[in-house]
DNA sequence: TTGTACGCGTTATCAA
DNA sequence: TTGATAACGCGTACAA
């Protein structure tokens, strides 16, 4: 479907009855061509409103200045997820100052490494590299590796393997926000949500919360710590108040589930913080909207996604030569109306 | 940054002593090869691992098969309402199963009609066609329009105009959700939210409410109507319960909005649905956790990403012959528990 | 400083 | 059915 000629750098020679390779150069700002033609050249362009043509271009240079954004998760979970959605904006915004074109698709796990299931722009190699969101199939990553093709991981990294990853330090969150809470005078506090939980972020962040008791000197309690997914957080919460009353705070893996666990609470009709206090992990919009408004550690999602996009980008300047870098983003304790002391 | 030399048509070619011609005929299904060649090529490429260089094909097609998604709020705003992302999600599923690949950018108004300022992909034309989220800039829909590019407007369309687009019953819908609260008694219904309120999808969903009330014989009072932004849902909400105690029944512009209302409710200490009943518009998974649970319009955003593309394809293969549709998507009334019969 | 010409990988047209 | 070859638009090494 096309309907409009053109104007190609053929054009733009003939008009000035130059030669194309003197317009490439022109128009590139290569040396090679005096400051009065290279102004001709330029002028024209415009008139002809002209644009390069990115195929043509690519064919040579072996370059799309493009780059994909590859979810871990289903597209629909993953832009619901206002974790997520700030990763991609801080991409975006990067990406594009960085005059970069974005291509998205997800990699579900179903998707597996067949190449007929990876998102079309990864196997025609129509992105010079990768933004990898989430947690995605291993061999796919594998993959990529070997076949050396530029990506950075983000909010995601193989243990032991040295990746050019950006994440959050989930063992010192998990850690400040349990010590937030023993700050405030509890000695009872639970741990709720997430899936999984005996690895990745979620376990970064349970292993944070021990760090904390252990430090603080009170027993780990297994039975004070309940998984789940985000809609389970309801769930989990209700069985852990039901079971253990003397329960006066909660971390939870996240906000979503720090939300969940209120709403659980409302159902007993407990109250927050009077009752039991709840402290979450992200920092989403809702966090602060919601009632009580939300305590938590805030992680900068957009600063996360900006910088990966960043290395991806130097990556690609560097080539082969560039050295994985393991960027690890804070996060921050903000303490808004959900956590307080413990009742009496 | 390449390192891996990928395996052309040419190598299938000389590993079988064949044409190229005769190698990209096989591999493109095109007639002209005896079923035994065409099996051997397609052998030998999968041995190559053979991918084809998108590059040099759509220099020749002058096709990517690939389209861009277009939004018209600044790419955090856009993602982090629940209703874009479904609309992203349904695009992003129904381009994937058709095998092009989706690009992503925003066009936020300050970037005017200026090339530099519009993004990469459609200035270099690197996609065949685009949907268009939301709002634009009015003469980025002209200059594209003029220009001849395939595009499909999504929520929004310029009134008089005979554009492809796909968008909400916003009448219907707001009159469906304020005949909800007719229904169940309510006199004294009020309209919050909405930004711009004159124009719109928000301006339409208004308009319903007036027919509504209108048709129930009850007079439309301009003093019960408050635009404004999500946050300020909330001070919308606060100001008109203030001025009018009177007010049983809100309608809310979207769900954001009828959950900023609920709390300011709340701040009021009046009950949800006993004192005041609020309905919204949209159905945002929100919508279904908060609590209470909150009625509102349905709309099937992910059909609505779907059928966006469904259409935007069609058209590219049928080229300008293709007449322009205007899809209408209904709104379906869905009862949860935040609207009840008005107090005594 | 400017021009020439080749090649990037593919499709398509024509001839064999 | 198969082969040869000319585009497609651009960048660039080399020649002038």
């Amino acid at each position: 479907m096309r309907y409009i000629v053109r104007t190609t750098i053929k054009d733009i020679a003939k008009a000035l009855d130059v030669n194309i390779g003197t317009v490439s150069r022109a128009l590139n700002d290569k040396p090679g061509v005096s400051a009065e033609l290279r102004k001709k050249i330029m002028r024209k362009a415009t008139e002809l409103s002209y644009r390069p043509n990115g195929h043509a271009r690519g064919l040579v240079t072996q370059r799309t200045e493009s780059i994909g954004l590859l979810s871990g998760a289903e597209t629909s979970t993953f832009l619901s997820n206002p974790f997520y959605a700030g990763i991609f904006a801080g991409i975006e915004a990067e990406t594009r100052e960085h005059n970069y074109a974005l291509m998205f698709a997800s990699a579900t796990t179903e998707s597996s490494i067949f190449d007929g299931r990876l998102p079309k722009f990864i196997v025609e190699h129509r992105v010079d590299g990768l933004l990898i969101v989430g947690a995605v199939d291993e061999a796919i990553i594998r993959l990529l590796n070997e076949s050396h093709r530029a990506f950075v991981l983000v909010d995601y990294h193989l243990p032991g393997e040295d990746l050019e990853t950006v994440v959050t330090n989930n063992l010192r969150g998990g850690r400040s926000a349990t010590e937030h809470l023993l700050s405030l005078g509890h000695r009872h506090i639970a741990f709720v949500g997430g899936t999984p939980l005996d690895r990745g972020n979620f376990h970064e962040r349970l292993q944070g919360y021990r760090d904390a008791l252990e430090s603080a000197g009170i027993a780990y309690r297994e039975e004070l710590v309940r998984g789940g997914q985000i809609v389970g957080g309801h769930d989990a919460a209700l069985d852990l108040l039901d079971a253990h009353p003397e329960i006066t705070g909660i971390v939870a893996c996240n906000d979503a589930n720090a939300l969940a666990a209120i709403g659980a609470l409302r159902t007993r009709s407990l109250k927050v913080p009077e009752d039991v206090s709840v402290i979450g992990f992200d920092d989403i919009p809702a966090a602060q909207e919601s009632w009580p408004s939300l305590s938590t550690m805030r992680v900068d999602k957009i600063a996360m996604g900006r910088k990966a996009a960043q290395r991806l980008l130097q990556k690609l300047e560097e080539g082969e030569a560039s050295a994985p870098h393991q960027i690890v983003f804070p996060a921050e304790l903000i303490v808004r109306s959900s956590t307080g002391a413990p009742r009496k």
